[in-house]
DNA sequence: GAGTTTGAAACT
DNA sequence: CAGTTTCAAACTC
């Protein structure tokens, strides 16, 4: 490509050109527009196309798609531009770097962070810029992720990191199609971007070096002066390997005290996240720099959950979990549209992954592996799915994980439906799909559940035998820590498990060896079946896989409700028509989802305790004092809503029902379904959307106050401008529904964790919104 | 662990 | 859309 001539350039780049950067860039070699050129086929080429996954929720698909063309386009047009703009380019990366960095900095400060300084930038630069779009586009990855339970915004994150590895790995993009989480994560890495672009760049030997040097420098500057200059002095060291080692050298001097951003470094330096991915809890080094990693994606995309960046680990966790559902469920899809062999170039991330998630569990010690492991299988998630139930599981991790440090996890959840996903979120499902894809790697058995690998990984205890005991285990488990639901085995005998009678194909995961189910149809194995099935399903109903449980006030935001609707209220999609249950017991949907009864109900002699249909709201909390631990708060909680929602309803009782997101228009993206609590799981992967979530419910007194793991948005977090946090689509009918993802930051019993939230989102809500309509 | 109850899902 | 059947989870013993 032609080096523009920089006379001919006139524009502000002149005024940077006194900056030792800028000299710097000056001096790069002639790839440097090449570099340009680059980034933009890497995009491509990571293009996200997605494909449909397994258990996609359609109308996460719809968000999904919409996204990746935008994306596309611009990517396009900075090509179509060409060399001219080369050098702009490269200024605008400069620049882009520079604000990618600052950004880190600002997610790892959620306080700091703020709209603005992406606003404006982008405002500056041409929309040319592929970062600049990147840059939006980080806030959405963090809406998203944060929409989706776990589904999963912490599903984006860890995307993010295997988004990492695929520069260094030719093919593996192709492999790697990213799904809304991902490419949500991806955006959210879009500081590491310009890196990546570069190692890829790189792949010649040295070739690069120098602008990784100087990439490096640039993001340096934002960190301690000594670091820039350092590098400063190693550019104007000899060869390029020279450089490069004293670079890595300084790098890894400096990594000790350099968190967020040296793992950027570190990747680019290192050439290959393979290193990174492959020893993840290994060595410490290894690990730092998994975390590290982690820990920057959270940020970046998390940054409003204050314990997540407090707990690096528990982020690591949560993420991988998440991100393994997207990315399996993604893979299960692409695997299906595109026999081509991705899985080559898959492979080694896969592997990383597993070993990463393995390994991540090493990490700290899980009691509730077998739940972790359901949930990352499930994953998904919802999930952004199931969010619900990925929120679940990653609650169990973090709980885990975080045990004894921090009692306050926000244990609020996600939904992910659970997850998050879900809340599809939702981690079964995505071990099960990588089966698929590579057999040689886990497979156990082709037939046989994906999962199983997962389960030994995880734990122990899933290994049950006879159904019942399972169950049982499964409950008692999953149950103290809430929402273990998420992580249920079905027992069905006579649907195949494609029907929504089945739990795990309700939640949008495969089963798995633990499932006591016969003739099972919903594996890996048989994804054409469960495509068409499910389909098939969401034709007649198209929020079949829907989460059951709506938070209001996802949907709030959004339509422009009022503000009265608490995030904690939450109803029942289509209410329960229990007629001797009293909605008392977990044959009530509401009930088991953690919600009280609204208008749209049928019950009859309800006594909800979560709320009444008639609209006396916690009353049932007298009722039920023993359980009210959780069930009080919750019920507290839902009062507080109730009491809005009451008198809106009253007021308007036509409207009761608006309490329910449905109702509202649902833009939310119905992350797994998590209806029965325990669902969120996978779906979220559907959804991808499963985003970050917070577990839903840490502990839980009884039984079945397990609850909710349904999926409530993220949205809730009402603060911020971004009243579309979460991954809105929507559904055909124009309803809004929220995912569970979303959710997981608005359970009543995780206020604590959607208080976070609320903070850092807003940091980056105004791109969202943005980005979705340049859609 | 077997059997019953329950209500959602599916079917007509 | 309503009624009936099927199904599997929830629950009881």
């Amino acid at each position: 490509m032609d080096t523009p001539d920089r006379s001919k350039i006139n524009t502000p780049l002149s005024q940077f050109e006194d900056s030792p950067v800028f000299n710097y860039i000056s001096n790069l070699s002639p790839i440097e527009p090449v570099k340009s050129v680059h980034i933009t086929q890497t995009f491509n080429s990571l293009s996200f196309s997605s494909p449909p996954s397994v258990f996609t929720s359609p109308h996460v698909n719809c968000h999904r798609e919409s996204r990746f063309l935008r994306r596309h386009n611009l990517l396009d047009a900075s090509k179509a531009k060409g060399s001219s703009e080369d050098i702009n380019n490269v200024y605008s990366r400069e620049k882009t770097l520079a604000d990618s960095t600052q950004l880190c900095h600002e997610s790892s400060e959620p306080q700091e962070n703020t709209n603005p300084n992406i606003s404006v930038r982008d405002a500056s630069n041409e929309p040319r810029d592929e970062n600049p779009n990147i840059s939006i586009e980080v806030p959405q990855g963090l809406k998203y992720n944060l929409a989706s339970p776990g589904y999963e915004p912490v599903i984006c994150a860890d995307e993010a990191d295997s988004l990492l590895e695929l520069p260094g790995k030719p093919g593996s993009d192709v492999a790697y199609v990213p799904d809304d989480s991902e490419k949500d994560s991806i955006e959210g890495e879009m500081h590491i971007p310009g890196l990546c672009q570069n190692e890829e760049k790189v792949e010649g030997p040295d070739c690069g070096v120098d602008d990784l040097i100087a990439e490096a420098s640039d993001l340096l500057m934002f960190s301690p002066p000594n670091m820039t200059e350092a590098l400063k002095d190693i550019n104007k060291q000899l060869s390029p390997s020279t450089k490069l080692t004293n670079f890595r050298t300084l790098l890894g001097q400096s990594a000790t005290n350099e968190g967020q951003q040296m793992h950027i470094v570190d990747t680019v330096a290192s050439g290959s996240e393979h290193e990174i991915e492959n020893h993840p809890c290994e060595s410490g080094a290894a690990t730092d720099t998994v975390q590290r990693q982690d820990n920057h994606t959270n940020v970046a995309l998390v940054a409003n959950n204050p314990m997540e960046k407090v707990d690096d680990k528990l982020v690591y966790v949560t993420h991988r979990g998440i991100r393994r559902r997207c990315l399996d469920f993604e893979m299960a899809s692409v695997q299906r549209k595109n026999l081509d062999g991705k899985s080559n170039t898959n492979s080694s991330t896969e592997k990383s992954d597993e070993m990463d998630v393995s390994k991540g569990k090493q990490l700290v010690p899980i009691k509730h592996s077998g739940d972790s492991r359901k949930c990352v299988l499930p994953g998904i998630g919802l999930h952004l799915n199931a969010l619900a139930s990925l929120n679940d599981c990653k609650n169990i991790k973090i709980e885990t994980l975080i045990s004894g440090r921090q009692t306050n996890l926000p244990s609020s959840s996600s939904s992910l439906q659970l997850s998050a996903s879900q809340d599809h979120q939702l981690s079964l499902v995505p071990i099960s799909v990588e089966k698929d894809l590579e057999p040689s790697e886990n497979e156990v058995q082709p037939g046989e559940d994906c999962t199983q690998p997962l389960v030994h990984m995880a734990g122990e205890d899933l290994q049950q035998n006879s159904p019942k005991k399972k169950r049982q285990i499964y409950r008692r488990r999953l149950e103290p820590d809430g929402e273990g639901e998420s992580c249920k085995r079905c027992n069905c005998k006579k649907s195949k498990c494609l029907k929504l009678y089945c739990e795990c194909f309700a939640a949008g995961v495969y089963c798995i060896e633990p499932c006591s189910c016969r003739d099972c149809f919903n594996k890996p194995i048989h994804v054409d079946t469960v495509l068409q099935t499910r389909q098939q399903i969401e034709s007649r109903n198209p929020l079949a896989f829907a989460p059951k449980v709506i938070r209001s006030s996802d949907s709030v935001p959004e339509i422009g409700d009022d503000p009265n609707k608490t995030p904690a209220s939450a109803r029942h999609k289509r209410g329960c028509n229990c007629k001797k249950s009293s909605c008392l017991k977990k044959y009530c949907e509401c009930y088991q989802g953690g919600v009280g009864c609204s208008i749209s109900c049928r019950c009859e002699g309800c006594k909800n305790t979560y709320g009444r249909k008639d609209g006396s709201v916690l009353s049932g909390i007298e009722a039920k004092p023993e359980e009210e631990t959780e069930a009080g708060e919750k019920a507290v909680m839902e009062n507080a809503s109730h009491k809005t929602e009451t008198q809106n309803t009253e007021e308007h009782p036509d409207h009761a029902l608006p309490t329910t997101p449905l109702r509202l228009s649902r833009s939310l993206i119905p992350l797994p379904f998590s209806s029965k609590g325990k669902p969120p799981r996978s779906f979220v992967t559907t959804i991808s959307s499963s985003g970050l979530f917070v577990s839903q419910k840490l502990g839980k007194s009884s039984a079945p106050r397990s609850q909710p793991k349904f999926e409530m948005p993220v949205q809730t977090i009402p603060d911020d401008d971004s009243p579309v946090t979460c991954i809105k689509t929507s559904s055909p009918n124009g309803k809004r529904i929220s995912s569970p993802n979303c959710d997981v930051g608005s359970s009543p019993t995780r206020r604590g964790g959607r208080k976070l939230i609320l903070q850092s989102i807003p940091s980056f809500p105004s791109l969202t919104p943005h980005n979705l309509r340049s859609d």
